[in-house]
RNA sequence: GCCCUGGUGGUGUAGCCCGGCCUAGCAUCAGCGGCUGUCGCCCGCUGGACGCGGGUUCAAAUCCCGCCCAGGGCGCCA
């Protein structure tokens, strides 16, 4: 044993009913009196007061309590009682004390402390200590919480769950650049998306397929909403009649988390001081076309057959919430010459400049794209040609496509952008552990 | 990739525009002492910093140049 006291009675803070108790966990503060110190612990479920009483503990127990420093790992054994004049409502006798680990002085950031906030630079250097806020686990617990939503959304569906290659022999499509790897010295890369393999499985049948899982960005961007390697939400459904039944997913699945995140972590969302988001179902679907005339009748200049800007984006939802009451909305039909817009999204019957595809965005923030992909072989490759693709290159995409597809469409959204609009972040970064930007790559 | 802003104790900032009054202020932090119950404890004393390199000047945290680092904007994207 390397411990005095048996850690495995040891009962997480929020759980201690009151009498005997063993508690664990960081030393958050020790305020100091004369005759009695106060020490209060903290755990991943919470924090409590410890109160040693001159006289009542060994003198070398006291002398120890008063110098102990900050963060550093405890674990006491002891009463927890009932107390009217502790704040939290109750504290713990000890029993027995013990230091299982000193932490060294001074801490290289400061946390929980409302004088001092650490730039986020300088708190994503340490971390694993920034992780011990506990306002800082909250956004991680939401996230898990959404991420168990999504598992339960998805399965109660009939959704099979797949886990498609990150190394990859050709780099996919959608512009955005890839990341080189070696390969026992052939060059393959990272996986921006997985998109042509859950497009595989709606040949091999599956039907319903979502992944949620890494996909990697190698584009130099320089902002609070992008990251080189984030975890993408994606699935794909056969027979659908268009991509509007892929959207009502989408819908369906956006409005089931955050109507549903707010009471599961109600906790949370109090830690973090944050009105948990609603979001009502009928979310506007509005052209792109439609948007341009949006945009331009408040004063901003869109770029026609192109995409909106960020800027326009921000106008767009502005302009929807303003008009239609939602702080969300699809904005669909995408010119097909766009740059942004892959050879294989499926092209508009009457008009083949416009394409059914479509972006989901939150309050300016474009947390979902998706759309019905093209099926038809020969018009797939021909698509491929018409955006200056080699069809070679793709070999193994095109094939599945030779011998019978159905119709199908899908999508794929941000899930720490998602958890950024729930929780209100300013920064992507706030929404991963580590995040890893064109700079960052260490912790 | 282009553009803008910024780098001052462990942490967060003031000072920089208008060079000298900076022996660099404040808060937090750390160390010591005091305090019959604290709860953002309080009080006193003590400690610790001008990103790196070069230049201008009698004098540089302050002005100029280069580099490194950070943050933001744009393009682009989830």
């Amino acid at each position: 044993m390397v411990s005095k006291i048996d850690l495995r009675k040891r009962v997480r803070i929020a759980d201690a009913q009151y009498g005997e108790v063993v508690l664990a966990g960081f030393v958050q503060d020790v305020r100091v009196l004369k005759n009695v110190v106060f020490m209060i612990l903290r755990d991943v479920s919470g924090i409590t007061q410890i109160v040693f009483k001159k006289g009542s503990v060994p003198d070398d127990v006291f002398e120890e309590v008063c110098s102990i420093p900050r963060e550093s790992i405890v674990a006491v054994r002891g009463i927890m009682i009932e107390s009217s004049i502790a704040k939290l409502g109750r504290e713990v006798i000890p029993i027995e004390f013990e230091v299982l680990s000193e932490a060294s002085q001074p801490l290289p950031i400061e946390f929980l402390n409302p004088s001092v906030e650490t730039g986020l630079s300088r708190r994503l250097d340490y971390r694993f200590i920034d992780l011990r806020n506990p306002r800082v686990l909250a956004i991680f617990k939401i996230q898990s919480a959404i991420t168990g939503l999504l598992h339960e959304f998805f399965r109660s569906r009939g959704f099979i769950e797949v886990h498609t290659p990150k190394i990859v022999a050709e780099a996919t499509e959608s512009g955005a650049s890839v990341f080189p790897v070696d390969y026992f010295g052939r060059k393959v890369f990272l996986a921006q998306s997985p998109q042509f393999y859950k497009q595989m499985l709606m040949a091999s049948g599956f039907e319903k397929v979502y992944e949620i899982g890494p996909v990697f960005r190698a584009e130099p961007h320089h902002t609070p909403r992008h990251l080189c390697e984030y975890t993408s939400i994606d699935f794909e459904v056969s027979y659908i009649e268009s991509y509007h039944d892929v959207m009502d997913i989408v819908e369906d699945m956006v409005v089931y988390i955050v109507n549903r995140i707010g009471d599961i972590c109600s906790r949370e969302f109090e830690i973090l001081n944050v009105k948990p988001p609603r979001m009502d179902k009928g979310l506007p679907r509005i052209t792109v076309r439609e948007a341009y005339r949006l945009v331009e009748s408040r004063g901003y200049k869109p770029t026609y057959m192109e995409d909106l800007d960020t800027r326009g984006e921000r106008v767009f939802s502005k302009a929807v919430e303003e008009e239609y009451g939602y702080k969300a909305a699809f904005l669909i039909e995408f010119p097909w010459r766009s740059g942004s817009r892959p050879f294989y999204v499926m092209r508009k019957l009457d008009e083949p400049d416009w394409a059914y595809s479509f972006d989901l965005i939150w309050d300016g923030l474009e947390i979902t794209t998706g759309g019905q992909r093209e099926h038809r072989y020969d018009i797939l490759r021909n698509q491929c040609i018409e955006k200056g693709y080699n069809p070679d290159n793709f070999g193994f995409y095109l094939e599945f496509f030779k011998y019978g597809v159905p119709p199908h469409g899908g999508s794929g959204t941000g899930l720490e952008r998602l958890t950024m609009k729930i929780v209100d972040l300013e920064n992507i970064r706030e929404a991963v552990l580590l995040p890893r930007d064109p700079e960052r790559v260490k912790p």
